[in-house]
This record gives structure tokens, C-alpha cells and sequence, in this order.
DNA sequence: GTGGTCTAGACCACT
DNA sequence: GTGGTCTAGACCACG
């Protein structure tokens, strides 16, 4: 059972709210290859949203390989084995670190500080998922 | 002479990059309380940018409190720096930080590959900062 | 002006049929990087379709990097340089080639009538791209 | 003993699947009109896949006048061979063989690389024939 | 039961 | 004006 929060107030989009919540249970190792997510109406009622907003939500994680629908079956997280090339994944990731270290500088926040929330990301990342194991 | 730089294909929308970065100049110290900013129809020159976008991210930044604009004088800085508490700080990094590693957990990058991109990030940012001053 | 037709009754879905009608006109030339599309509202009046589903193709061929959409301008084709891996993009022409070649054995097409309709497809694209230039 | 191998990853409905490759076999002479097809239980247990695909996938063979069913003695072959006219199956391989060289296009692939790869698949197709005969 | 598509119509964000 | 998101509800395809 997977517990998934929205906040309709935040100015997130909401599809974009259960994506992340879905990647992040992926990578802290609660979701792994094979496991089956809720049906679109199941989730959709659950979190009192419309069917078509998971639907977006599943289709943006299917495209970004993340997951695999099955007509008549449903939803299951895959193996992903990404099909972007290298500089396709630096050129994102670096947008998102530039992103946290700009406004990591606009807050005074000091390099130091910068570097030890990332490797605290990092590492209960890499636990969860040995315990997950 | 402020330099600003606008990406449009970064995905935000114009008049945050915007006020981004003249929140990141004040912070960084480059603009404090005082000093008065381009005016609307020479910045959206500048940037190649319609008046409007302008014009909306001045009046983001008024309702925030950051600038005030005298009528008739221009648009002038009325706070230097953030007032975040540190633990605001500390969750709103973390918040960047875990989309960060998420991602990359999602794209199969090793934890190697995050830190570097940070670092160098990080360096890239203090380079600017020495150079602005 | 693009012309598009939609067959509601070909089974394949609308927004498919859009989509497959843009990339053709893109590869034999008609549409080149930088051209802007039409709204999502205006050609949803000239199909007689919903405007959702225009999104819907808009938004995948986005996902596929043929096209941008920039908020407030409008949509447009890129230069598309392509984010697979060599081998993602292998795998997808092999399975169209298969499903080509599998149909063709089905109806008892020889080899050599395949090979020659393919290289009149193929040169059909390259000498509209010749004349674009 | 009919081979048949299903492809869940492979976006084709699994009854289209079965369908498609019992046409092959009889198109390469390996079923002709006459010839016993396996009882659906027997198939379902096969493919490891639901039954009612097998009936759905029969009935709309029965439907094509492909197979003919006789209650209580089994599943037959009823023609051999696709009765499509020569510009039909020009028109049929030309929409194919579009939709690979648009593609192609898409991806930035070489003709050379679309040509090898319709080559490979030929080949293997004919292999695969000398085999079963 | 499952997911996939489409419609009609609304409101918001951006330029 | 543009695109982006969301709702409500329908029908079809698949297993």
C-alpha cells in the first residue's frame, strides 16, 4: 500500500506530486522491479483526484521508463536500463544541481553545507535500498 | 551594468529567471539596499524579452518586499539579503538536493557522478562571485 | 498551412494519426527546425477534433524531441538531436523492420519487392530534404 | 507442433500476436487448408496466457474465414493462402515501410543503417523458413 | 477487472 | 493570444 500525499496548494502540478513520490519510493528501495503499482482508478479514488490525472502521471513515468503498463493487467515498476546517452544524463543532472546550488547561494547557504545535504541524500538513498534487499 | 541571462529553453518560465537572479545578485551582494535597477523598458531590451514578463517579475519582487518602485524614479532595492531561518534553509536545500539524487538514481548515475556535478557547480558559482567583485 | 487528415474510423488513434502526419511532413522536408506549428486551439477547430488530443500529440512528439512548446508562444520543431542510445534506437527500427518484413512474408512478398519499396521510401525523404534546402 | 512465441514487452495485443503468426504459418505453407489447430486449453497452457485470448484470437480468425471451428471435434484450416491483390499488398508494405523510414529520419539514422537492418530481418525470416520445412 | 482514448469545458500561467 | 493542468464522464480494447 503505498502512501502518496497531494497538496493541492502548493502550485506543483499534481501529476508532477505523484511522480516524484512514486520515483522517490523507487529509489529509497520501497518500489523495486516487478512490484505493482495501484490501478489508475484504485489510486485516483484513493488520492481523490481525477483517473486521467494518474493516467498523466503513469504515462510521464512510463516515458521516462520508470514503469510498464499492461493492457488488461496493469502497472509494474520496470528494470529500467536507461536509454539516454551520457551527455543526455549530465546535461540533467547538472540543470538540477545548478538549480540547488543557486539557490543554495542565494540563501548564503555556505558550499560546505551544500555537499553534506547532498551526501546525506545520497547515502539514505543507497540504504534504504540495501535494506530493501 | 547588472548581467542577466536568460535560457528559454530551461523549462522556467521567464520572469523567474528573472527574479532569480536579481534575488541572486542581492544576495551574493552585487545589488543592496539602495541601488536602483534598470528600468522596464530598458531591461526588456537588454534581455530581448517583452516589457510585460519584465513588469511581472518587478512586481513579484515588490510584493515580496525585495524592491520598491518610486513612480516617476525607478525601481530601487529595499533589502540586501534573505530572511530565512536556517532550519527553512536547511529543507528547502534538502528538498532540491533529494529531487537531485532521485533523478539521478532514477538514470542509473553513480553517486560519484552527483558529487562531482555539485563540486563543480559549487566552483563555477564561487568563480562568478570573485569576478563580480 | 499543414494538411491533415484524420480517418476517425482507421482504428488508429487521432492523436497517432497527427502525430505520424507531422513527422512525415518533417522528414520529406515540409517542416523544417524552427517552423512553428499550428495552436493547439486552431488545429483542433481545422480537424473538428478535441483540443486535449492535439495536446496529447503535441505533447508526445515533445517527448520524442521533435518538436518544443514554449508557454505563451506557441510549439515548434526543433533540430532534433537525438538523446537515445544506439542501441534503443536500433531496437526500434528493428521492430518496425520486423513487423514489415514478418507482413510481407505473410502476403508472400518476395525479399526484393521490400528492399525496392524501402529505398523509394527512403529516397522519397532524402530528395525532399534536398529540395527544402 | 506449432511454434508460437508471445512477446509481452512487445505493445501488440497478445490475441493479435497469436493471430498474426498462425497467418504466417499458413502464408509459408506450414499449415494449409485442412490441418488441425491446437484446442484452446491446450494453446492457453502453451503460451502460458489467458484462455479467453486464444478464443478471442481464434473467433477473429473464424471471423476472417481463416480457421473454421467444428463443434465438439476441434479447430481447422479452411484456406491457405492471403487472397490480397497485388497493389493492396504494394499499398499495405508502403505504409510499413513509411512509418520505418520516417522513423529513421526521426532518430537521425543513416539509410545505410535502414537498409542493413530490413536486410538482417529478411534473412532471418528465410532461415527461420528453410528450418521449419 | 485492467489500461487507452476521446470529448467538453474549465481555470491558470506565460508572453 | 499562447500552452499547461485538471475535472467529469464516456466508450473501447485487453486478459
Amino acid at each position: 500500500m503505498l502512501h502518496i500525499q497531494i497538496d493541492p496548494h502548493s502550485g506543483i502540478p499534481v501529476y508532477r506530486q505523484v511522480m516524484d513520490q512514486i520515483k522517490y519510493y523507487m529509489a529509497s528501495g520501497l518500489l523495486s522491479a516487478g512490484d505493482q503499482l495501484p490501478s489508475i482508478r484504485e489510486l485516483s479514488k484513493t488520492l481523490s483526484i481525477n483517473p486521467t490525472t494518474v493516467v498523466k502521471a503513469y504515462s510521464e513515468l512510463e516515458h521516462a521508463g520508470a514503469i510498464e503498463s499492461r493492457q488488461g493487467k496493469g502497472v509494474f515498476i520496470t528494470q529500467s536500463k536507461s536509454t539516454l546517452t551520457n551527455s543526455a544524463r549530465e546535461k540533467a543532472l547538472r540543470r538540477l544541481a545548478r538549480q540547488l546550488v543557486v539557490e543554495a547561494n542565494q540563501m548564503g547557504a555556505p558550499p560546505d553545507q551544500v555537499m553534506r545535504i547532498v551526501e546525506e541524500e545520497l547515502d539514505q538513498v543507497q540504504i534504504k535500498e540495501r535494506q530493501g534487499r
